[in-house]
RNA sequence: GUGCCUUUAGCUCAAUCGGCAGAGCGCCGGUCUGUGGAUCCGGAGGUCACGGGUUCGAUCCCCGUAAGGCACCCCA
């Protein structure tokens, strides 16, 4: 048989596992700075707990029937298994309940740029508060996150649920039909307020209302102006005015959370598929490259209360990190080590024993060290290799110095080499590595001033 | 899931208007007599993605499959 891997499953060969272990470790400690706690859970669940969550999404969803005929699901996203366990353990769990995932998720779509079937999803939630500030909170790790890795032209669109319910209310679309008028809207970026109205009209929606829908959500400015000039004209219903009202909290308090104001916009056209989600929604996206949007999240209020029957107000984050990673190659953003030793301990078979011991010793000084399996070659041979691998430092047991009691330390990049006491080894390590350890660089950060 | 494009050595790409496929880089070995990334010499490696068809003969034409990509749908 030949070797096959699915389409849109990929290998993480070691160069790449490298740079998305670096991510993922930002990100984790991104979300414990903020005092998210981690979980876990199965990559499989009960259908049942699967569907009737994301609406049309769901023809995404792998599903299938195990072994003991039970009809089982892979996970479409963290969410929904966060709901599952806010709903199972809801006594365990002090609310607010903040917890981090770092997990695949797999979902059936056609492969492309940035767009897998299997792929990882870096989510932060709160379970138990309605806050507006866990909202806000979660819009300022998604641009922390962003403007740590240093992200060129990112912006965060936020709009609320129900303000996209008002507006439809009020411009008289039937709420039958509202779904496919937010889905029609949503692309008012792509295709122009032309497009949209096209689109209504062909939907079924009258002139009159696609023209009222267009007005309101097209609405442009400052988010304060904005909200205001909606609270204007939505007086009186009051579903709106409290929702327009949690989102005057989240753009007045993501200024204190340190983020670049002008990388969050109030945008009336956003929409986002998940059906679970009630109240203030965002997504993150860049022009280059395009790969969709890299971040998105919101609040779902009616999730975990449709599996416990308690109503348990949520909201979350999710970046993605693929997406994140193809932004970060165009850009070249991060550079990562490629081979994780700091150190290659080079030896010719008289001096073998001597090698081992001291590379041992390197490793007990957790200096991460790769002990020479080409012993049977050349002292050159032996550091070619350590340098296409990219190690920085080699040491070097060759037999003059060995029956001296001494070592080489050298540096691969310079040539740089120093003559040292078996006992001194690790220290001139130490010391060679303290000037440049070979590990992360980051590269400067672009600008983000507007 | 729909439409379109792509697929030649490990990588990046040539060529053959249908007649036994090439380069650069990389890799392996040697040279350079304890220490490399240079030079020089030599070498391995391709069922031209896979399966069928047309043809005396197909990598090149036709059909199908797979993977990658673009648009749509949707989304991280």
């Amino acid at each position: 048989m030949r070797p096959h891997i699915l389409k849109g499953f990929r290998d993480y060969l070691p160069a790449e596992m490298l740079l998305r272990q670096r991510i993922i470790g930002d990100f984790r400690s991104l979300f414990e700075r903020h005092g998210y706690e981690p979980l876990d859970t199965p990559a499989i669940e009960y259908i049942d707990t699967l569907t009737g969550k994301a609406g049309e999404n769901e023809k995404l969803m792998y599903r299938f029937m195990d072994a003991g005929e039970r009809e089982v699901g892979l996970r479409y996203d963290l969410t929904v298994p966060l709901a599952r366990v806010a709903a199972m353990h809801q006594n365990d769990l002090p609310m607010p309940f903040k917890r981090y995932h770092i997990a695949p998720v797999w979902r059936a779509e056609k492969p492309q740029r940035g767009r897998f079937r299997e792929f990882w999803q870096c989510d932060a939630d709160v379970v138990g508060s309605a806050s507006s500030l866990a909202d806000t909170e979660h819009i300022a790790m998604a641009v922390e996150a962003m403007v740590g890795l240093g992200l060129p032209g990112f912006r965060v669109r936020v709009n609320h649920r129900a303000v996209l319910e008002g507006i439809a209310r009020h411009a008289g679309v039937p709420a039958d039909r509202a779904v496919g008028v937010y889905r029609s809207i949503d692309k008012l970026d792509k295709v122009g307020r032309d497009g949209v109205h096209g689109s209504l009209v062909e939907s079924g929606i009258d002139e009159g209302a696609a023209g009222r829908v267009l007005d309101l959500t097209s609405l442009d400015g400052a988010p304060d102006h904005v909200l205001a000039t909606l609270r204007g004209r939505m007086a009186g219903d009051e579903a709106v005015l409290v929702a327009l009202g949690h989102l005057e909290e989240i753009f007045s308090a993501v200024g204190a959370f340190g983020v670049p104001v002008a990388r969050v916009t109030l945008d009336l056209s956003l929409a986002r598929g998940l059906d679970y989600y009630t109240g203030a929604v965002f997504e993150a996206v860049v022009e280059r490259p395009r790969v969709g949007s890299i971040a998105g999240g919101g609040r779902y209020d009616g999730l975990i209360g449709s599996m416990s029957g308690q109503a348990v107000p949520a909201t979350g984050i999710s970046l993605g990190l693929e997406r994140i990673i193809e932004v970060v190659r165009e850009f070249e953003l991060v550079t990562v080590p490629t081979t994780t030793a700091l150190t290659f301990v080079a030896h010719v078979p008289a001096t073998r024993s001597a090698a081992i011991e001291a590379a041992t010793a390197l490793r007990a000084a957790t200096i991460p060290t790769d002990l020479s399996l080409l012993g049977h070659r050349g002292i050159g041979d032996q550091l070619k290799y350590a340098s296409r691998k990219g190690i920085p430092l080699g040491v070097i047991f060759g037999k003059d110095e060995s029956d001296a009691g001494e070592a080489l330390v050298r540096d691969l990049a310079t040539s740089e080499q120093r003559r040292v006491p078996l006992d001194g080894v690790v220290d001139a390590v130490r010391d060679m590595l303290g000037r440049d350890d070979g590990r992360v660089d980051v590269a400067a950060v672009a600008a983000f001033a507007e």
